[in-house]
DNA sequence: GAGAGATATCTCGATGTCAAGACAGTACAC
DNA sequence: GTGTACTGTCTTGACATCGAGATATCTCTC
């Protein structure tokens, strides 16, 4: 009998799944619901951490990648979609409501009388870099229970399930 | 200088940030910045495993937790949206399309006039236990890269970064 | 340099979710 | 038993997202 001694809620899962069909192999719930669980919950503490800073994590993700492109803070909306994977509709709702928030700001693009060149307003900036930090912060707690060699070790066989994701575009 | 070769685009990410606030310690974005982008992949894998049975990943989250629950295949809407994480206005929504679909049925609840049982229709069984398969069988292969061994490591890592959030309730 | 196809952004309608609250029924203390 | 607090489900309105398609502009080929 496996898992006489759930340790938690997958744990849980996965032995009424074996219950209930033992004709099948439920070990890549072990891995993979875990995953989704841990990133559900990575969203609400984001989501609180966001708050304290009145943030929605949806312009967080729009400020931080025009954040990391570097001075002078400024992409294009097709550019932000792809950072974000979100679809263009979305993205251009987004823009509208942080340039209503005074968070970034719209010019058309010079070279291109299609496009449009999206930057962080010195608000968006500062407010950006407190939220991140903030997250940071709040990271580092959620990793607390992991030595620094486990987390390298964990980084690692992550990044080993994403490759196939992120390689072939 | 760290991730001079950088292998995925977290550690491109992680590059960049590095490059903008060398003042910030961002490696746990190694770990967490992973395990978010990997449960959207995830999502979209279980998309694609469930359009081939007509089934919307909310639905199939829904039927999966009465398949768990056994015999008779029957909860009440509060136990569905503790075990789904959703809202009672989303269960509600959810149990309507659900019914309407013949997947499950509702009957009041014999021992609380307040209550609801919902239960499994053949239909929804049958349906449910083929999508089951069949995203099992797609897990496992984006599991293929990683040995037993290792995917057991990373299993029991993530189960520890889980524990404080399972814990506590 | 004209035309075909690609690209960039925006518009619009539909959808699934949430938060707040309404309402009926239950449980428990006194 | 009566009143109060709690529980279980459903209703409603707002909102962020998506997908499909519209429009304008660019690019490349011939």
């Amino acid at each position: 009998m496996t898992d006489a001694d759930p340790r938690d809620e997958v744990d849980r899962l996965v032995a009424a799944w074996q219950t209930e069909r033992p004709d099948l192999d439920v070990t890549p719930l072990q891995v993979l619901s875990r995953v989704s669980r841990l990133a559900k919950h990575l969203d609400r503490a984001r989501r609180a951490a966001f708050t304290e800073h009145d943030l929605e994590p949806w312009e967080f993700d729009v400020l931080t990648a025009l954040r990391r492109a570097g001075k002078p803070y400024e992409l294009s909306p097709g550019a932000l979609l792809r950072a974000t994977l979100v679809t263009s509709g979305t993205m251009t709702n987004r823009i509208d409501r942080l340039a209503q928030a005074g968070l970034v700001r719209r010019r058309p693009d010079p070279e291109d009388r299609r496009g449009v060149l999206v930057s962080l307003t010195d608000t968006g900036l500062s407010r950006v870099d407190a939220a991140f930090s903030d997250l940071l912060r709040r990271e580092r707690e959620l990793l607390a229970n992991l030595g620094a060699s486990d987390q390298r070790t964990l980084a690692a066989l992550l990044r080993t399930l994403l490759a196939p994701f992120d390689a072939p575009s």
